[in-house]
DNA sequence: CGGACAAGCTGA
DNA sequence: CAGCTTGTCCGG
C-alpha cells in the first residue's frame, strides 16, 4: 500500500452513544479473519454500469461497518463505493488490495438490502439508491443518541385518526380541509409496534417537511428534517441525527433516511405524484416506505384526501363518518359549459364573472390547449406563420438538421427567421392562458396577473394581485386563495393518461386545500366542464372520493391497468435489443413499439420485475420505466 | 463506467 | 507499418 493510502485511512468509531440494539451494527464485532489473518469486505463501486461487487482487504486497525462509504482502487482508477458485506471469504486466485480509504458512515445494512430490492422493483441499479441513502457530506462519527419523544399526554386526536394510527397498514382518507399536524404529532409520540421505534413522516415537498419539522420541534419532539439540496441526499448533520433517534420528516428522498430503529411510517398525501421520480429508475417513495415498514415490522399509514387506487389495494381504508368528511371539503360548484351563452365564449360563465368581480383572491386555472404552441419573434412579436398557407408553424428540432419551422397544415418548411424583421430568436406564446388573461381582465375590470413557471413569487406584482391566472402549476405555487376556478376542466378529465380521473380529483382536492383558511372557514371551488357527471367531479361535489375510486378500480381490472396490472415502458436506442433478449413469458404481454417505446404488461410486479431483472442489459442507452405515471 | 489493449483501416 | 479509430473486455 502506498504512503498516500496510509495517510488517508480513517479509523471510525461508533462511540458510546451508538444507536439502539435492534439495528446495532455488527461491525465492531471480531472478524472471521481471512486465511492470511486480515479481514476482507465486499464493495459495490459507485459506478453506474458496474453491477458487480469486489473484495478488498481492510487495513490494520480500521473499523468498518456494512454500508460505510469507501474509496477503492478499481483497475486503473480510484472510485467510491459502499461496503455491502463484512468478513467474506476470499475468492481463490484473486490478488486482494486494501481499501484506499474509508470515507465515512453510509446506509445501514437494512437500507443496503432495501436498495437491492428497489433496484429489482424499478429495474434500476443499486448505486442510484445507495446514493440517496447516503449522507450528502462525510459523516465520520455519530452524535450521542437522542431520546424518544415523551409519550403523548392524552389522545388529542379524532377517533378516526386514532384508529388509523393503531392499524398496522391503514389508508386514512382525510378531507382536504383537515389539518394533518395533530396526526403527525401523535404519530411521533405514540408507541409503535417496534419497541423504542421512531417515526418517519414523508410529505410531497421539502417546504412542507420543513414546516412540519419546525412545528414538531416546537412541541418538543426531536426532529431531523431530511431534505436535500436538490440531489435528494440529506445534509450530514440531519442525516446523523436521523440515525441516532430523531423523528424524521422529509420529502421523497427521506424514504431512505437512516433511522436506526423504524417503528412507524406515515406518508402524507400519498397520492401525490411528487413521490415518484421522472427519471429512471422511476421509484416511488410511498412504495419504498411501504416495503421498508414491512421489513422492519413497523406500522405504515398512508394519508390522503383522495387515496390512490394503489393505496386502496394495499391497505385497510379508514374514513371519517360521512358528515365529518363532508365538512372537510369546500363547496364545489360545477358549471356545465354546454349551457353557456356562446357569445361570451366557453371560458367565462356568469358564475366565473361573479367570482372575479367579488372579493378575495381568485386563482383561475387553465391548462395549455394541447401541443399547439404559437411562436412569435422575440424582437418584433410577429407571429411565425407559414409562407404558403398562412397557418401557424411549429418548431422542428430534429437531430442532424438545424432548427427550422414546419407547417402542420401544408407541410411546408422554412428557416427559423422572422418574415417581418429577419430576427432569429422566437418566444413561445402560451396563447391559451395569455388570451384568457386579457379577456378575464376586461370582464373583471381590474388587473389579472399571469403566473408561469418563470414568474418569481416574490414579485410585488404577484404578491399584491387579487386575480391570478395560470396553468395547474399555479396551485402548487400559490398556497392560499379565497377561490379557485378551473376554466376548462375537461383538459384534465379527458386527458389521454389512464390516471386522468385520479389526477383530476387530486387537483380538486388541492384546490380545496388552497381555499381552506387557517380558521377552518372555506372559500369556493368552481369547475367549468362539459362533462359535469364525470365521477371525479361528482366525487368532489359530494366530498366522497369513493364515487371515483369504486368504478375506477373495476375499469382498471377490466383494462389490465395498474393497480390491477404492472406496467413497464422500455425506450432508448438499445430498447429493441433489450426487448428481443426479453423474449416471451407466460402471462406477460409486450406491446409496441409506439414512438420507439415498448410497453410490457404483467399481472403483477413479481412477474414483471423478475422478467426484467432476468434480461441482460444490452450496451447502449436504455430507459426502463416501471409503473409510469403517464401512459 | 472508463481504461487497456487488440484488431482493423488508411495513407505515405 | 506507424498512427489512428473502433470494439471488446475487465476490474478484487
Amino acid at each position: 500500500m502506498s504512503e498516500d493510502a496510509q495517510q488517508t485511512i480513517l479509523g471510525l468509531d461508533l462511540g458510546p452513544a451508538a444507536p439502539a440494539p435492534a439495528a446495532a451494527r455488527t461491525a465492531a464485532e471480531p472478524a472471521d479473519p481471512a486465511p492470511d489473518g486480515r479481514r476482507i469486505v465486499r464493495v459495490l463501486p459507485d459506478v453506474v454500469g458496474i453491477d458487480k461487487e469486489f473484495d478488498y482487504l481492510v487495513p490494520e486497525g480500521v473499523v468498518v461497518h456494512e454500508g460505510d462509504v469507501v474509496r477503492i482502487q478499481l483497475g486503473p482508477r480510484r472510485v467510491g463505493g459502499w461496503i455491502t458485506a463484512l468478513d467474506v471469504t476470499a475468492t481463490p486466485g484473486v490478488a486482494l488490495v486494501p481499501l484506499a480509504k474509508v470515507s465515512g458512515r453510509g446506509p445501514a445494512p437494512e437500507l443496503v438490502a432495501l436498495a437491492s430490492w428497489a433496484a429489482w422493483r424499478w429495474a434500476g441499479r443499486r448505486p442510484h439508491f445507495l446514493r440517496t441513502a447516503s449522507p450528502g457530506a462525510v459523516v465520520r462519527a455519530l452524535p450521542p443518541a437522542i431520546a424518544a419523544p415523551a409519550a403523548a399526554p392524552e389522545a388529542a386526536v379524532e377517533p378516526t385518526v386514532a384508529t388509523a394510527l393503531g392499524h398496522p397498514r391503514a389508508v386514512l382518507r382525510l378531507a382536504p380541509g383537515i389539518d394533518r399536524y395533530p396526526l403527525v404529532l401523535a404519530a411521533a409520540r405514540q408507541p409503535s409496534p417496534v419497541e423504542g421505534g421512531r417515526t418517519l413522516v414523508l410529505c410531497p415537498s421539502v417546504a412542507e417537511a420543513q414546516a412540519l419539522g419546525r412545528r414538531l420541534r416546537r412541541d418538543g419532539v426531536p426532529t431531523a428534517v431530511v431534505a436535500g439540496e436538490g440531489t435528494g441526499t440529506a445534509g450530514a448533520g440531519e442525516w446523523a441525527r436521523a440515525q441516532v433517534g430523531a423523528t424524521v420528516v422529509g420529502a421523497r428522498a427521506a424514504a431512505w433516511a437512516p433511522l436506526a430503529r423504524l417503528g412507524r411510517v406515515v406518508v402524507l398525501d400519498e397520492h401525490d405524484e411528487a413521490y415518484q421520480g421522472e427519471s429512471a429508475p422511476t421509484w416511488n417513495a410511498r412504495d419504498v416506505a411501504i416495503e421498508r415498514a414491512a421489513r422492519a415490522g413497523a406500522s405504515c399509514l398512508l394519508v390522503s384526501p383522495t387515496p390512490s387506487l394503489e393505496a386502496l389495494a394495499w391497505g385497510e381504508l379508514v374514513a371519517a363518518p360521512r358528515h365529518q368528511e363532508r365538512a372537510g371539503w369546500p363547496r364545489v360548484e360545477v358549471v356545465d359549459q354546454r349551457d353557456l351563452d356562446p357569445s361570451l365564449g366557453p371560458l367565462f360563465s356568469p358564475a366565473l364573472v361573479a367570482l372575479v368581480r367579488g372579493e378575495g383572491r381568485v386563482l383561475s386555472i387553465l391548462n395549455r390547449t394541447g401541443r399547439a404552441r404559437l411562436l412569435a419573434c422575440a424582437a418584433c412579436s410577429t407571429l411565425a406563420r407559414c409562407e404558403v398557407c398562412d397557418a401557424a408553424v411549429s418548431l422542428v428540432e430534429d437531430e442532424g438538421t438545424a432548427p427550422h419551422f414546419a407547417c402542420g397544415r401544408c407541410g411546408a418548411e422554412r428557416p427559423m427567421v422572422c418574415t417581418a424583421c429577419g430576427g432569429a430568436r422566437f418566444k413561445n406564446l402560451r396563447l391559451g392562458v395569455s388570451r384568457a388573461r386579457e379577456e378575464l381582465e376586461v370582464l373583471a375590470g381590474e388587473p389579472v396577473v399571469e403566473v408561469t413557471g418563470a414568474t418569481a413569487l416574490d414579485d410585488p406584482e404577484v404578491g399584491s394581485a387579487r386575480l391570478l391566472i395560470g396553468t395547474e402549476a399555479l396551485l402548487h405555487r400559490i398556497g392560499r386563495a379565497d377561490a379557485v376556478a378551473f376554466l376548462d376542466f375537461d383538459q384534465e378529465l379527458l386527458a389521454l393518461r389512464y390516471r386522468a380521473g385520479e389526477q383530476a380529483l387530486g387537483l380538486l382536492a388541492r384546490a380545496a386545500r388552497t381555499v381552506t383558511r387557517s380558521t377552518g372557514e372555506r372559500g369556493r371551488v368552481l369547475v367549468q366542464t362539459r362533462t359535469p357527471d364525470h365521477p371525479a367531479v361528482l366525487a368532489a361535489v359530494h366530498a366522497d372520493p369513493a364515487r371515483l375510486t369504486d368504478g375506477e378500480a373495476d375499469l382498471r381490472r377490466a383494462l389490465s391497468l395498474p393497480p390491477a396490472a404492472a406496467l413497464a415502458l422500455v425506450s432508448g436506442e438499445a430498447s429493441a435489443a433489450f426487448v428481443a433478449a426479453f423474449g416471451t413469458h407466460d402471462g406477460l404481454r409486450v406491446q409496441g413499439p409506439v414512438d420507439g417505446t415498448w410497453r410490457i404488461v404483467a399481472p403483477g410486479h413479481r412477474l414483471l420485475c423478475g422478467a426484467l431483472a432476468a434480461t441482460p442489459r444490452p450496451p447502449g442507452r436504455l430507459r426502463i420505466e416501471v409503473d409510469p405515471l403517464r401512459s
